[in-house]
DNA sequence: TAGGAATAAGTCAGAAGTGACATAGGCCAT
DNA sequence: ATGGCCTATGTCACTTCTGACTTATTCCTA
């Protein structure tokens, strides 16, 4: 996968390994994340299987450093996965393992987990948002752009700026609907179903 | 991470390997999800680590199972690892990868693919609805509860509820702004940025 | 009576990913 | 001149995860 995410990075332009270790500690975190160990041994092997060559090139200033292209076998490569359809990702989150088993915490510790959870979320989402005003200030409004690059680099963005929103949203929403839980437990103690009574 | 999973269902009620297994493809699969060749040797590492027990159970017309359960030290680790904040996840999507990429792909074929995703996610979609009709029906509206159990769990079946409503609701969208774009691009060939002159 | 499904428990090789360690030159500020 | 940051490339040990292979029993159906 992680090749594959190389592949369409150098297509656009060929790049060094510590380009691309930006690139995927940066702007392409969005939907893909890689360390530099990871980086350099895949680029090895991609040379081995000649998807990519690299070249040195010499800075005066600069330590030297190997600038990777793609092949035509490599693009071949990167068009036949694009083909293929991608499976259901599996759900994978923390936060909603731990949410799972809120009912062991204290309840203040559950809300208090969430409300900065819903920090952490808007913070990516406000990055988010910010790479959108950038995108659109270069191209112009999105939705009329003419660039299939920039048409599907939008499209990837809005994605995760509607993924983000929601989270928060659900962030919040989960802290309302928990003190209201709390207060109807407070409320009427005695009977066990008292609430559904008041609210019939 | 697995090892809290597992501790957080072995809480509840203690179960084989096998059970747990059920589970990990099963119901608990919203937010996680392992296989059996995970989920035997993680046992037997907690065990080792005195976080569960198990005991023989033999059943006559069965093979006979291990059941496992939690003790004082693993309900300890659970309850410490639950009072820490979860970082965020980072995003890992296959299709959101290719998505960046579509640009490599003919147009009909980007639009099959987000066409496939969107039934992918519709068909997981319905499987949690169902997943709280199933809730509903037991525990009476869910925002009437008081057990704590049922509300965190509703409140995380909440969430991918949301998740897969909004990745549904993106890939029709991504559809009909893709079609608006090669209307868009066949309409004006000509001038390059025609189609922003007829907006304004 | 043969085969398949469900129950039950594993192993193992390999891929993918993480975090720490290692090295080295140049730039800039104190 | 010393320390910290940026460029630049790597290794290594470790954990996690995946998919394939293995074994055994019982129950039901064709």
């Amino acid at each position: 996968m992680l090749s594959f995410a190389i592949l369409e990075l150098l297509h656009r332009k060929p790049l060094s390994g510590y380009d691309l270790r930006k690139r995927f500690s940066g702007s392409i975190t969005f939907f893909w994340k890689a360390g530099h160990s990871q980086i350099y041994p895949e680029l090895k092997r991609m040379e081995r299987e000649h998807l990519v060559v690299s070249r040195r090139v010499t800075h005066p200033y600069r330590p030297a450093k190997k600038v990777y292209a793609i092949t035509p076998e490599g693009e071949e490569a990167l068009r036949q996965w694009l083909g293929e359809a991608p499976a259901l990702q599996p759900i994978k989150d923390e936060m909603l393992l731990k949410c799972f088993a809120f009912h062991l915490l204290e309840p203040e510790q559950a809300d208090q987990q969430l409300a900065h959870h819903a920090e952490l979320h808007e913070r990516r989402l406000n990055h988010f948002l910010e790479t959108r005003r950038w995108l659109t200030e270069r191209h112009g409004p999105l939705p009329t752009t003419r660039d299939p690059i920039v048409f599907w680099n939008a499209m990837t963005l809005e994605r995760v700026i509607e993924f983000e929103r929601s989270y928060v949203e659900w962030c919040r929403s989960a802290l309302t609907l928990h003190r209201e839980f709390l207060a109807r437990m407070t409320n009427g103690q005695a009977g066990a179903d008292a609430g559904v009574g008041e609210q019939a």
